[in-house]
RNA sequence: CGGGGCGUAGCGCAGCCUGGUAGCGCACCUGCCUUGGGCGCAGGGGGUCGGGCGUUCGAAUCGCCCCGCCCCGACCA
């Protein structure tokens, strides 16, 4: 049955205004005329429609579909949740390195809870999903799903926290949290989604501080080291703060159409929530205070961040630190007589060499070839006959898409000095794209001019610095242009001090302007 | 939540206007044959036509209601 709800290269072709027509006979990649009806769908080019190539990568890579059966929310498969599995390790090992210790918080949340800091009940309270009626019963008190959890865990941190000689407390939990998203898209927005979030008390604001950009810095090291993502620190003005937060900062990185997504944040969350759940400390004077916290989280979102910043019209691009298989090796043969021979030395080398052998039978090479490609594996090797006879393997770079013979005897080496350049490679593609989508703009005219064609259809958005004041009816501005202010890099990579383009009053330095997911 | 589009086999679609009990390609299964970028041939399995109600001798097809998904906008990691 074709069934409610799936996300289909027809329905989105419809949207973007081809009825289906022959947009797939027209700009296609050559190959592609040939094979349009075969089971692993073309991928619709990114100049075409991004949002639609994004879906396609998705899908045809195997990371997620719709759970079409539950609204706005998604099957993370078993690929998407390996890469998400090396991050989670990723960040662990850092978090564990910072001294923070895992547990584990309720789902469900009293929703009394919520109310007790004005500003996050009021920041968060459109996208709760609430439970009613348990055990058969209407509930006295209903509990909401988690959409993040500083307020148990502020309730719990005053049980345990009484002296100074209790802090720092430095928690994180790995969890699920729900927020009911009206607009919602795979791994960059979806109602329930995976991340983490740490939680800290402080006995001194400075030392809370610290260790929000601490973390930020350990966010802004996994997105360019690991993920090949880079990124802007920076501040999030007050209008984008986090509700019930003093200050949040945020990383922010340019997808290849130039939109900026949020990739992680960090904040200074103040005596706020020490105060609405009664966190007191007794400090080394005697003196009973409230502790300063901080939180800080990244999602699965970060998935989407990888795919829209690497992959190509061929389909995901996997940086090598990320990807779950590194490399496949691809036997050749033709004759029974070959098949030996090939398997075997097949074999010995994936085993030297830590690839995985794609030893399928009545698969031709030529589909396993596209096969491994649009699952964005690094680097495919190709063994057959001809390479048995001279003593080579064909090495093939997944972001490149250059194909070099090698010699058998120093593949192990090659392989690595490939998997190495292509993660320095990519960080260096994305970076110098972000650069060169980056532009000045010394009035609200220029911005303007700048953001108005800015999408990925009319030749990409951009991130736009200029002076601008941290003040909510200026952020108000930004919307005219469908933009907000991303933040306020921690280091200004430009000219200083100006005058604010909107009130003309002079800040220190230019912030990120930009339209995002 | 407003505007637009769509829902027929696992996937992509035709059939609907002009009602007569469902078809094509790919995928899948079996066998042979092939294998350096999506091989070929032969045979085969698979569908409560998104759901409900109605009109009719008869509904995928006509009418009403509902549900879901995608796209665009307002809110958000």
């Amino acid at each position: 049955m074709r069934g409610p709800g799936k996300w289909t290269p027809r329905q989105t072709r419809q949207a973007w205004g081809g009825g289906g027509l022959s947009h797939s006979g027209l700009c296609m990649p050559h190959w592609r005329l040939h094979t349009e009806l075969m089971a692993e769908s073309p991928i619709t080019a990114r100049s075409q429609d991004f949002a639609a190539w994004y879906q396609d990568v998705v899908l045809q890579g195997d990371m997620a579909e719709p759970a079409e059966i539950v609204k706005g929310c998604m099957v993370i498969k078993a690929n998407g949740y390996a890469v998400w599995e090396v991050l989670q390790r990723e960040l662990d090992q850092r978090f564990k390195a910072t001294n923070h210790q895992n547990l584990y918080f309720p789902l469900l949340i009293p929703e009394s809870f919520l109310k007790k800091e004005a500003e996050h009940v009021e920041g968060f309270s459109p996208e709760l999903a609430v439970v009613t009626v348990a055990g058969g019963k209407t509930l006295e008190e209903p509990y909401v799903i988690r959409p993040t959890s500083e307020t148990i865990i502020g309730h719990f941190f005053a049980k345990w926290i009484q002296s100074w000689r209790d802090l720092p407390l430095l928690c994180n939990q790995w969890a699920n949290v729900v927020r009911w998203e009206l607009r919602t898209r795979m791994f960059l927005r979806t109602t329930e989604f995976l991340w983490q979030e740490g939680h800290t008390a402080h006995s001194t604001h400075e030392e809370a501080v610290e260790e929000s950009l601490r973390m930020l810095d350990v966010y802004a090291e996994v997105s360019e080291d690991v993920m090949a993502m880079p990124v802007i620190k920076g501040v999030k003005t007050r209008a984008e703060k986090f509700a019930g937060a003093l200050r949040s900062y945020s990383i922010e990185a340019m997808m290849q159409n130039g939109l900026a997504l949020q990739a992680g944040t960090s904040h200074d969350l103040g005596q706020n929530f020490g105060k609405a759940f009664d966190v007191k400390f007794q400090n080394k004077e005697g003196q009973l205070d409230y502790v300063w916290q901080t939180s800080w989280g990244v999602s699965t979102r970060l998935i989407g961040g990888l795919i829209m910043t690497h992959s190509d019209d061929k389909g995901l691009v996997l940086p090598p630190k990320l990807a779950p298989v590194k490399s496949v090796l691809v036997p050749i043969y033709r004759k029974e007589e070959e098949k030996g021979p090939v398997l075997e030395a097949a074999h010995r080398i994936a085993k030297e060499v830590g690839a995985k052998v794609d030893d399928r039978e009545g698969q031709s090479p030529g589909a396993k070839f596209f096969h491994w490609e649009r699952r964005g594996v690094p680097v495919v090797l190709e063994l057959g006959p001809r390479d048995l006879a001279s003593g080579k393997i064909v090495l093939k770079r997944r972001d490149t898409g250059t194909k070099e013979p090698v010699d058998q005897t120093a593949i192990a080496g090659k392989l690595a000095e490939a998997l190495a350049d292509m993660q320095t490679g990519l960080f260096t593609r994305a970076k110098e794209r972000m650069k060169a989508n980056t532009v000045l703009a010394n009035s609200i005219g220029e911005v303007e001019e700048i953001l108005k064609n800015a999408t990925a259809e009319k030749g990409g958005g951009k991130f736009v610095m200029a002076h601008i004041k941290d003040d909510p009816a200026v952020d108000a501005r930004m919307k005219e242009f469908k933009a907000t202010i991303r933040n306020i890099p921690l280091v200004d990579e430009f000219d200083g001090p100006g005058k604010c383009i909107v009130t003309g009053e002079t800040v220190p330095h230019r912030a990120v302007i930009a339209k995002s997911y």
